[in-house]
RNA sequence: GUGGUUGUAGCUCAGCUGGUUAGAGCGUCGGCUUGUGGUGCCGAAGGUCGCGGGUUCGAGCCCCGUCAGCCACCCCA
C-alpha cells in the first residue's frame, strides 16, 4: 500500500482490482457463469440498493443487519441500504415479479458490510451466488451444493471441505431452542455479556470460535436430535444425493449460519489451504419462509453465496488459477508514420485478432520494447521498403524464426491462420 | 465496536545507541542504436520519512494523538 499523503484513496476495507490481476476475475466469473448456465440457472441482476426493509427481513438478530449495513435516506426521504447479502434481493425480485417456479437464478454482485476488515474480509466484497425459489425437494438441495462444489473444482481447488447440517423446520427448532436456551442459562457465568445474544437467538452462540467456550459448545445439546421426522428424512435424502454424486461431506452439528432466515439444509465450503481466520469460501442453505415474510406466496427455497476475493485467496494458497498470460496476437510497429498503420491495426482488430501499437512517435527500438512487453505473439512491421512492394514484415516474438514478409492485404488472414495452428 | 501490530521513492526494503546533503534493488523514462525487442552499459526523474503536536541544540529514529494498512475477536463470502 502506498504511504498515505493527501492523495485520494479507496474507502476503508474496499479494494481496487487492477490488470493483470483482474483477468483472473474474468476467469472466475466466466467459469461460474458457464457452470450455472449448464445447470439451467439464468442471470439475475438486481439494484445495488434496496429499501431498508428488504434486508431488515433477513433478521433482527443478525449482526449484518443490526450494525453492519450502509444505510442512507435518499432525496425523496426513502430509507435505503446498500446490499449486505445476496439472497434478500433475489427473493424481493421474486415476490415482485412472480416468475414461474422453480425459479433458478444466478448472480454476481458486490456486497457491503461496515465491519472491521481483516484477512479475507472486506467492506465491499463480490459474491457469485445461485438461488432456486419455490421448490422443496432434497434433490434440489443436492443440485445447488453440486453447483458450488463443481465450481470450486473448476477453479482447480482441491483442499475444500463441505460441511452440512440441518436447521430443521419451525417445530424442530422451537423444541431445540428451549433446550438450548436452558443450557446457556446453566452456563451464564461463562457467557457473560453474550447472554443477551443467547436469549435473543440461542442458535447463534453455537458456531462461536472462542476457545474458552469450546468445551461448553461441544457438550451442548445437538440440533440433530430434535429434528422432526420430516426434517430428518429430508436431511437424510440430501446426504444420499451427495453420496450418489461422490461429493464428500462432513456433518457439522454446530453449523447454523448467520442469517435468521435459514431453515432445514445449511452448508458451507471451507478452504483447508487458507490459514486465515476467514476460510469459508461459500455457504448457504434453505430459507423456506422468506418469500412469505416479504409478502409473497409460500415459496420454499435454497441458495448460496461465494466470495470471489476469498476464492482467489484460496486459489493463491493452492497455487491454482494463475493470472492468465496476455492474449495479444499482434503488435504493430510503425517505421514510416503513415495513416495506413492506423488502418492496418483496425483491420486486425475487426478480423478478431487482439492487437495493439505504441503511440507518441516512439523510435523503432522503443516500439519493439513495447511490443515485447505487451506479450504479443507477433510484431507486424510497417516499413517503407516493404510498403513499396505491398508487403509488411512479420516477426515472431516468441521464437528465433527468421522474420518474413506477408502481403499487406493478406496479413490478417495470415495471422489468424498462424494463431489457429498455435492452438492445435 | 474491541485488541495487537506496522507506516521511509510506483513496488520490496536498508537507514548503527537521535547528529547535519535519506540510500539500494526492481519498475518507469531517456541515451548507447530513430529498421528490430527480450540479456548489457550509461544517465534521469521520483521522498515535506502517513499526518499533527511535543521533547531536544538537533527527530526518519524518542513521547502523545490521529489516520491508514495488516492481523485477530465478534460475525461472515
Amino acid at each position: 500500500m502506498p504511504a498515505d499523503r493527501n492523495v485520494m484513496r479507496a474507502p476503508k476495507g474496499m479494494l481496487d482490482v487492477l490488470p493483470p490481476e483482474s483477468a483472473r476475475w474474468i476467469d472466475v466469473i466466466e467459469r461460474f457463469a458457464s457452470r450455472a448456465e449448464r445447470f439451467a440457472y439464468g442471470l439475475l441482476l438486481t439494484p445495488i440498493v434496496e429499501h431498508y426493509e428488504v434486508f431488515a427481513r433477513v433478521g433482527e438478530t443478525t449482526d449484518i443487519v443490526r450494525k453492519e449495513m450502509y444505510e442512507f435516506v435518499d432525496r425523496g426521504g426513502r430509507r435505503l441500504a446498500l446490499r449486505p447479502e445476496g439472497t434478500a434481493p433475489v427473493v424481493r425480485a421474486f415476490v415482485q415479479h412472480r416468475p414461474p417456479t422453480p425459479w433458478k437464478v444466478w448472480y454476481l454482485a458486490p456486497n457491503f458490510r461496515a465491519e472491521q476488515p481483516q484477512a479475507g474480509r472486506y467492506r465491499q466484497h463480490w459474491q457469485l451466488g445461485a438461488e432456486v425459489i419455490g421448490i422443496d425437494d432434497p434433490d434440489i438441495d443436492v443440485e445447488v451444493i453440486e453447483l458450488l462444489w463443481g465450481f470450486c473444482h473448476d477453479l482447480g481447488l482441491r483442499d475444500v471441505r463441505l460441511l452440512v447440517n440441518s436447521m430443521g423446520d419451525a417445530d424442530s427448532r422451537a423444541r431445540y431452542r428451549e433446550v438450548l436456551l436452558a443450557y446457556w442459562r446453566a452456563h451464564e457465568a461463562l457467557l457473560g455479556d453474550e447472554m443477551e445474544r443467547a436469549e435473543a437467538n440461542p442458535l447463534r452462540i453455537l458456531d462461536s470460535k472462542r476457545s474458552d467456550w469450546l468445551e461448553m459448545l461441544e457438550r451442548a445439546p445437538q440440533l440433530g436430535e430434535y429434528l422432526t421426522d420430516a426434517s430428518a428424512a429430508h436431511f437424510e435424502r440430501v446426504q444420499e444425493g451427495l453420496r450418489a454424486l461422490g461429493i464428500p461431506f462432513e456433518i457439522a452439528p454446530r453449523l447454523v449460519r448467520g442469517f435468521d432466515y435459514y431453515t432445514s439444509t445449511v452448508f458451507e465450503l471451507t478452504s483447508g489451504a487458507l490459514d486465515t481466520a476467514q476460510n469459508a469460501i461459500g455457504g448457504g442453505g434453505r430459507y423456506d419462509r422468506l418469500a412469505e415474510e416479504m409478502g409473497g406466496p409460500a415459496a420454499p427455497s435454497i441458495g448460496f453465496g461465494s466470495g470471489i476475493e476469498r476464492l482467489l485467496l484460496a486459489c493463491d494458497a493452492e497455487g491454482v488459477l494463475p493470472v492468465p498470460p496476455p492474449r495479444l496476437d499482434a503488435f504493430v510497429v510503425d517505421l514510416v508514420g503513415v495513416a495506413d498503420t492506423t488502418r492496418l491495426l483496425a483491420e486486425l482488430r475487426e478480423s478478431g485478432l487482439a492487437a495493439d501499437r505504441a503511440y507518441g512517435g516512439r523510435s523503432p527500438k522503443k516500439q519493439f520494447t513495447a511490443a515485447d512487453r505487451s506479450g504479443a505473439r507477433w510484431a507486424v512491421i510497417v516499413g517503407p521498403d516493404e510498403a513499396k512492394r505491398g508487403m509488411v514484415a512479420v516477426k515472431d516474438l516468441r521464437s528465433d524464426k527468421p522474420q518474413c514478409e506477408v502481403r499487406r492485404e493478406e496479413i490478417a488472414a495470415w495471422l489468424l491462420t498462424g494463431k489457429d495452428e498455435a492452438h492445435s
